[in-house]
DNA sequence: CTTGACTGTGGAGTGTGGTCCACAGTTACA
DNA sequence: TGTAACTGTGGACCACACTCCACAGTCAAG
């Protein structure tokens, strides 16, 4: 498909799609047509990668270390060896992402949920939520944690 | 504290802690040591909000968005079903969030448990992975989910 | 009272991630 | 063959999130 119809599919402009294929992000293929500026060609495959551009992006990621993560969706020229390194330095990532996501979730819920009841208690405090990850740290706090329930 | 020990203990520079208290993302009280220019004066509140800030930001959630659901974690002069409602809505888009990157993180396992394999099977396809957000859409796809093991 | 380390203010500059536009070449269809 | 709809290129411009800088006022220790 052409760049137009891509961009429908994708939900992106045609400049964003240009602009991510300068960035090495989409790496359409060139057709025969287009004469001296070829026209760009682009498959299913780009539009995986742009699933993957939007979802990561979403979740923070750079555009740089998008497409760092995309070259290794792609063909890899590289062993697979290196391919599972990268790709576990990317598991530590999102899985150290999901956790922080996981404190913010139950800090939302338990001030939700404080809210809704009769606000007996102190109110949810963002630090208790941050210390389920430290917890296990040198200086050890003494408060205890409230109960969701 | 003021600014240089607030910006030490939070790893900002100081520029960035002007810049966010600007933003009203950071809310130092004013001290009455600087005459002309008072003093700003960072507690344990707003060491706390840093914090939220970093985590919030970390997920790709904008200074404009932090600002609004920070706004909420302080003194609320809003009506608790109005707050309910906000945190509401910081749950769902926080759960989106997190489905996404379970999906991210589902996908990276079977491609590192594939490398790590023989590499018998097909590689690892993001759209199978991506489909487990959408798998009761009207259209239904016929491809089987791969196994994880 | 000096001096060095701190403070705030205002403004310019940077990198990222786009967005807009004019222009010119190409294609497809009538 | 005309023409409308497409294509790429280059460059200006934008918002966001900082970052740097010069300058001037303030503080605290000696």
């Amino acid at each position: 498909m052409l760049i137009s119809e891509f961009a429908r599919v994708t939900g992106l402009t045609r400049d964003t799609v240009r602009f991510y294929a300068r960035l090495g992000l989409l790496q359409p293929q060139t057709s025969g047509k287009g004469g001296r500026h070829p026209y760009s060609v682009f498959t299913d495959k780009d539009i995986q990668a742009e699933e993957v551009i939007r979802i990561a992006q979403s979740l923070g990621m750079s555009l740089k270390e998008i497409a760092a993560f995309n070259q290794e969706r792609r063909k890899g020229h590289l062993t697979s060896e290196r391919r599972v390194e990268i790709m576990s330095a990317q598991l530590v990532s999102l899985e150290a992402k999901a956790t922080e996501l996981e404190v913010m979730i139950s800090y939302v819920r338990a001030k939700i949920h404080w809210l809704k009841g009769d606000q007996q208690g102190p109110e949810p405090d963002f630090e208790n939520y941050a210390r389920l990850n430290t917890r296990f740290n040198a200086d050890d706090n003494d408060k205890p944690l409230p109960t969701l329930s």
